[in-house]
This record gives structure tokens, sequence and C-alpha cells, in this order.
DNA sequence: CCAACTGTATTATATACATAATACAGTAAT
DNA sequence: ATTACTGTATTATGTATATAATACAGTTGG
């Protein structure tokens, strides 16, 4: 699973968590039907409270991602389909323009900014 | 000045103004004993309360970046030194992991990706 | 059945953020 | 000095987030 979390960046544990398995549904990484761990196992894993993941939980839930049993546990929707170029373009370009309009603020160059990225893309 | 604040941001509204200002400085758009304008204005213009733009301000002034006054106001340090390429570079660099990061979970090509880069950015 | 796993509810505490209404303190121009 | 602007302090309220300790409820495999 492999989830990044940083108790002290502004966005809420819970966002974070849900950011993370959501980019990893759409991006095909979970599959339709695959399992979550519990909200048990994943806070002990990511050292945070289960309550915290759980609300991460019924966010995904809400957002028809995940369906989420009790007694069972949680996976990924079956009917949840993999997001077309376009669509998945569109979950970038907000943060896409927020860092170029920080670049350009600090007189970044366009060439400089892309350059940039090719060496932070590595591969 | 023309700061943009979302309220409904995770980042604090202080910290967004100080992240704005901060860039300003560093890209040089605010240059060495600039007034900034006071505490009341500024909270008016941006339509939010102006302890929260003290709390800026007093910030800005604990990095080193301007000076407070009681009484006069504040103004940009006159010995800032706008920063090298390097430093820039620097400075947007954990967002622009961030978001690559992002990118390539959802599947989006370095390619498409860089081409998204050259249509935002304009010009 | 029952034990061991699921999700969920409850109650309480702590912290950060933003706001409001006042009041106080320092500076500068008239 | 008075006026009108600066920053600052105080006190209070409301909301969101995260944690803790329990307890309850549903499912499944042995």
């Amino acid at each position: 699973m492999n989830l990044t979390i940083n108790p002290r960046a502004p966005l809420p544990i819970y966002a974070q968590v849900m950011e993370q398995l959501r980019d990893l549904i759409l991006g095909g990484s979970l599959g339709p039907g695959e399992t979550l761990p519990s909200v048990r196992q994943m806070a002990e894993t990511l050292e945070i409270n289960s309550l915290t993941i759980q609300k991460a939980y019924k966010g995904l839930e809400a957002d028809g991602l995940i369906t989420i049993k009790k007694g069972v546990g949680a996976s990924v929707c079956k009917d949840v389909v993999a997001p077309d170029q376009f669509s998945r373009n569109q979950l970038i370009q907000t943060e896409m323009v927020s860092l170029i309009r920080k670049a350009r603020t600090l007189g970044i160059s366009k060439d400089n900014f892309v350059k940039m990225i090719e060496i932070q893309w590595g591969d």
C-alpha cells in the first residue's frame, strides 16, 4: 500500500489518506473488488488513530469509490472505471496551476521549470 | 498587491498570506524598503480578520523578510537579497515533487504532463 | 457456538485556526 | 495637543482535527 503521511502538513491526515487512496484507485493500482486493510490495521501501520482512518474510508465511500460492510471490511467498488486521460488531467490541474503561479511569482522561467520537471520525473 | 485567499483551503489563511508575500519579496516584486498595507487595510481588502494578517506579518518578521514598527507599519527589510536561481528552485521543489508523485500515481505520462505545463504556463 | 476478526458509537480531552469586540500604545502631521 | 493613522493585547466564542479509552454490533472460520 505504501502511503505517506505527514502529521504536520496543512492537509489533515484523514484527507491525506483519502487523496492517496483515491489516486491509487483512479490510477488503477487498486482494482475493483480489491480489499483495503482494516481501519485498525491501517492505523497501526501509519501510526495514527483508527478513527482517523475511519473518517477517510467514510469519505471515500461517500465519493462512491469504496464500499464498507460492518464485520467484513472495505473494498474498492466493483463498478469504478478508470477515468480517461482528460479526467485524470483534471485531477492535477488545480495543483499544477497553483504551482505554476508560484514559480512565476518567484521569477522562475518556463524553460527552467520544465527542466526541473524532466529531472525530478526521472526515468 | 493582488493576493488570492481561499478560506476553505487546507492551508491556514495566515499561511496563505505569508507564502504569497514571501514569494513576491523573493521574486523581486516587492523590493527592499517597500511598505506593506496596514493590518487593518489588508484585512479589509481580503475580507478577513485583522488578527489573521497580524499573524502573517509576525511570521514574515520572524523569517527576517519584513520589519514591523508600532505606529508606523510594516515594510520589506532593506537587506533582503533576491536569491539566485538555485535557491528559487528550492522553494518550489517540494511541491513539484509532490505533484509529480500524484501525476505518476494517476498514470499520467511525462510527455502528457509536460504538455499540460506548456499549455497552462501560457505565453 | 465461539473466538477473532470486521466496522461503529460514545464520551472526553487537547490543539490550531479564525473571528469578534474592545481597549491600549506608539508615531506623525496639522 | 489633537487627530488619525499605525501595531498590539485581552477575552471570548465557534469550528475542525486528532487522540484516547471503552463498548457495542456484524461477519466469518474453526
